[in-house]
DNA sequence: GCATATAATTGGTATAGACAACTATACCGA
DNA sequence: TCGGTATAGTTGTCTATACCAATTATATGC
């Protein structure tokens, strides 16, 4: 017995306890790659847990892909892979840390105006809704990297101004819904850079860019917030996971 | 009482059963959007089956993405996203025929080589084991779309030959192990055109392209193909969806 | 009429046990 | 040697129950 390893009374459930306890387990090589960890049974009794709760953490474990089951043999350690996507949805800054940049951001423009139809259908606005629209540079170690066009429904966030959209937007709406924030769809595409944005770039008027569209949405299903981003593609690769 | 819905001697699990009743009960709008669909403890005395049972069929409609919950409130269906990204993997024909057009296939090269050692990396080959090499014009609706090279680490596939890659390479790999395929990394930038493909693709040399490079793993973690497709941009964009 | 306490309802966590489906191994008999 | 069978161990499914935590509805008191 070891389960003096967990906290029944913790505030922590007892099944993300022994997620994190087997994760370090790997870690240390104590479960090893390709091979398997002990069965649910002897895990259960290992922890003096039940079985349900012990399959519980595995089973979060197998959808984030760190194990695998198969079924009448056991569950095994995965391989890792070489490169780790971006998890979920991330910022620009977040985004650039990730890549050991340091990120930075100038605003162009911060207005008020009633948006073009293609963005009030993807936002499921009516024709005359206004929305925030917000321009901005974005750099990373001190070098320009994209150019940003987000547009914000007014009725989300009437209080929004210039100064709130340099912090966490998406912070600031899980704070005023108590809702979560839910998924995002993207759109990427390949494209010669407009002349308007070649200069804030600063690269030839007839260089390839990146455009990645992306629509985020509440867990309702409810759209907050469309962002239009045109990205130099000699700085800049979109690494994504693809779960079949 | 409907349980008379569910058939208990089924093979097909119960929790199953109530998922699709569940979704049939959405698109049929008898539980709408942005409503409350019964509480568990209700839907379990209507199948007859245990609480855990539902919550099972539940959880998984969450993680989809077609409900989600509130605790102390209950849980809600969800509101549709406008355009349903491709699920998962997809093949190069499923990916047209969802699009609503017609896939097409010309195989230039298939031969047997020592890979670049970028590739053999990625793939975790030792740098003379060899991979299969194909290079393939994709087409919809007789224009073409992409040009698409393959690597296939002969070790995983040795009886592969230019007629079973054209039918579902998949579904081959998911026989002769008996495992499932796992996930994928994949990595999309845009550039200008090389100038001996801008040929195939029929387009200028000084086009832009957008190029996607995915590594496909089975669910252990090994690697089993890399994929480098260049897609005309004037024809392809991409879209994909992102949980938080 | 309005605040405040209380009860009821909901999803979240956890238990203990049962049987099914599948895999690997050992064993036996032809 | 080959092939079937028994057996033990694994994950997969399902039940019945219990208590907790967050929210909402209701009753109570001023």
């Amino acid at each position: 017995m070891v389960q003096d390893l967990l906290d029944k009374n913790s505030h922590i459930p007892i099944y993300i306890q022994i997620e994190e306890i087997i994760k370090q387990r790997i870690y240390l090589e104590e479960y090893k790659i390709g091979e398997n960890i002990p069965s649910e049974r002897e895990l259960s009794t290992q922890f003096d847990v039940s079985r349900m709760t012990v399959r519980q953490s595995i089973t979060n474990l197998v959808n984030s892909g760190l194990l695998y089951r198969e079924k009448g043999r056991g569950t095994y350690v995965a391989n890792p892979k070489l490169e780790q996507p971006l998890k979920g949805l991330t910022s620009f800054t977040e985004d650039m840390r990730a890549r050991g940049m340091e990120p930075s951001s100038k605003v162009l423009r911060f207005e008020k105006i009633v948006p073009p139809v293609d963005i009030a259908r993807d936002l499921m606005l009516e024709p005359s809704e206004e929305v925030f629209f917000v321009v901005r540079i974005r750099s990373a170690d001190s070098k320009p990297m994209a150019i940003e066009r987000t547009y914000i429904p007014v009725k989300i966030y009437p209080e929004l101004d210039e100064k709130k959209i340099m912090g966490s937007l998406y912070a600031l709406i899980e704070a005023k819904f108590h809702q979560k924030i839910g998924n995002a769809i993207q759109q990427m595409e390949a494209a010669i850079v407009l002349k308007e944005d070649s200069k804030f770039l600063q690269i030839n008027h007839t260089a390839p860019v990146l455009i990645i569209k992306r629509t985020s949405y509440l867990s309702d299903g409810i759209p907050f917030e469309l962002v239009r981003s045109t990205y130099r593609a000699d700085r800049y690769k979109f690494i994504s996971e693809i779960k079949r």
